[in-house]
RNA sequence: GGUCCGUUCGUCUAGGGGUUAGGACGCCAGGUUUUCAUCCUGGUAACAGGGGUUCGAUUCCCCUACGGACUACCA
């Protein structure tokens, strides 16, 4: 081990919005900084500009923000290693190329698209597959196969080229991963990636590492569709001599889809009925709206407990954790190494988890601003904080305390049919009648009194709770649903509540 | 096809040569409750298969099967 300061990327391209996976990435490299006292950058990856979605960078600062995950350098907030989009670096990349081809280890190739693909059809064709490698670039259109004159009157002439690494033959390479452990390649088997462009910028594999380099970056923490590309760039830290600087490699396991297979991918969410954005994301072309987590009234800190224990886990029986837990408690070692397939149903419960310890105050605000608002009730804020902290166990989101509350806003018009039908008797009215009379003559409208002096006359009159609470739960709630009958009456007030009485007994039928 | 990675309840997972294989989500049942829900209690359900190694393997090794990733002048 080896005592470098911890620095950690996150480094999405800038290709649409960030999907879970990747938030998770960057959530495990933000725990991973925040454990070890190191930091955390954000490098934009816009070396393709073919692929540049407007709004997509905008949308990345965002959703980490809305996560808590801070950024100590990068693109929207600065860092003396800066800058940290890898467009505005293109300039430096060249010479990293060229340092390249001079020591051996990268060369000119001058094959078109086109051509290569007519290689890789006519390989197709006679079923073998296709390598840019060791034992076809020697008969290839670049400066390998070619006479150095040729070469350089080629690019002289102004030739397109691209610039390919050199990959060594049948060299087995002994890696470590720090989640998977000992990993083995064998280099014949590996191809001849193009490092540099014919557009002049450099791909993903030369950026990033001389990126990595440069930033002095310890750990590469990343998913695991990098791990195939782990052996080409730990070759290139050797032909740079950079591999006193190398960054330790973590390969994280992939986040599976719910049902079917494969991985979870930007396309699944909407249609598997669980969001896979953090943030809704509209498509700046088609105009699509793709949902996110926190439209969907998910609190990000549930977000993030549950992303945390996708692949991670503490090793304890506690799954509740604040992101300042997270950061104490978060390791590599307890990473796992296989595929995890997410549970929608398991994220809300975490909602839940989350909802129930916010304040009534909190929820009461959320609740008022989010559903009452929309629909024009306006309402006073003790009331409103009060009733919800009533009943927010019993949901696992915001928006759905209305079905629990509804008739603390609106006085009912119309009842359940099973519960009248359960509830209401043939001898009802005539004790709805007797209880209107005993509520008119109550004083001190409070639960605890009311309570009190109902339940005496039930008693005393000895004909059972049910046959008096569960039409009086019905005349005023609408329904066989809600919490204490009597705090119900209490915040309704008592003219309110008789009034329902009243209403209850003209209407229901039985 | 090739290369690499993986495989414990339906799902997320703990564990690890000798355990009643633990927890959570979901589901089911009972209890509490004047209702619904919460809550409490209980239940359902797993070491992919085959070979080794060993006194003993779910745990270590190998093979098979299955799953996954990668295989672009995309990241």
């Amino acid at each position: 081990m080896n005592d470098k300061k911890v620095r950690v990327r996150f480094a999405p391209s800038p290709t649409g919005p960030l999907h879970m996976g990747g938030v998770r990435t960057a959530l495990f490299n933000y725990l991973f900084a925040r454990r070890h006292n190191g930091e955390f950058l954000l490098r934009i990856e816009d070396t393709d500009q073919t692929r540049y979605v407007p709004g997509a960078e905008d949308y990345i600062a965002e959703a980490l923000k809305w996560c808590g995950i801070q950024i100590d350098e990068g693109a929207t907030v600065g860092g003396e290693f800066g800058p940290y989009r890898q467009s505005e670096r293109k300039p430096m990349y060249r010479k990293y190329a060229d340092q390249l081809i001079a020591s051996g280890n990268a060369y000119y190739a001058f094959d078109t698209p086109e051509e290569l693909d007519a290689i890789r059809s006519q390989y197709e064709e006679e079923k073998k597959t296709f390598t840019y490698n060791y034992a076809s670039r020697e008969n290839l259109n670049n400066s390998l196969a070619l006479a150095a004159d040729v070469v350089k009157a080629k690019i002289e002439a102004g030739d397109h080229y691209v610039v390919r690494f050199k990959m060594p033959v049948g060299e087995e390479l002994h890696l470590e991963d720090e989640i998977r452990g000992h990993v083995v390649f064998n280099t014949s088997a590996l191809d001849d990636k193009v490092l540099f462009k014919s557009d002049g910028m450099p791909t993903y594999h030369l950026a990033n590492v001389v990126d990595d380099y440069l930033m002095k970056i310890s750990h590469v923490i990343r998913g695991e569709e990098w791990l195939p590309s782990m052996p080409l760039h730990v070759l290139l830290y050797r032909s740079f001599g950079w591999e006193a600087d190398m960054p330790k490699f973590a390969h994280l396991p992939l986040i599976l889809k719910p049902v079917g297979k494969g991985k979870l991918s930007k396309r699944d969410g909407d249609k598997l009925g669980f969001p896979v954005f953090p943030l809704e994301w509209t498509d700046p072309k088609s105009k699509e709206i793709a949902s996110g987590y926190r439209e969907g009234g998910y609190f990000p800190e549930a977000f993030v407990n549950m992303l945390a224990f996708l692949g991670w886990n503490p090793g304890t029986e506690q799954e509740i954790f604040s992101m300042e837990e997270l950061s104490q408690s978060f390791s590599l070692e307890r990473v796992g190494k296989s595929g995890s397939k997410f549970d929608p149903e398991k994220t809300k419960w975490f909602n839940h988890q989350y909802l129930i310890k916010k304040s009534d105050e909190e929820i009461g605000a959320l609740f008022a601003e989010q559903v009452l608002k929309s629909k024009g009730i306006q309402a006073d804020s003790t009331i409103v904080n009060r009733v919800c902290g009533m009943v927010k166990d019993r949901v696992r989101f915001v928006s759905e305390l209305w079905d629990q509350l509804n008739f603390f806003f609106e006085s009912p018009k119309e009842f359940d049919a099973k519960a009248a039908k359960k509830g209401w008797k043939e001898d009802t009215p005539v004790l709805m009648l007797e209880l209107i009379d005993i509520l008119k003559g109550i004083e001190d409208f409070t639960s605890a009194n009311s309570e009190e002096i109902v339940k005496e006359w039930i008693t005393a009159k000895e004909i059972g709770f049910g046959k008096v609470m569960n039409p009086f739960r019905l005349a005023i709630v609408g329904a066989g649903k809600g919490p204490h009958m009597f705090d119900i009456i209490e915040i309704l007030g008592k003219e309110e509540t008789l009034a329902r009485l009243n209403y209850a007994m003209e209407n229901i039928k039985k």
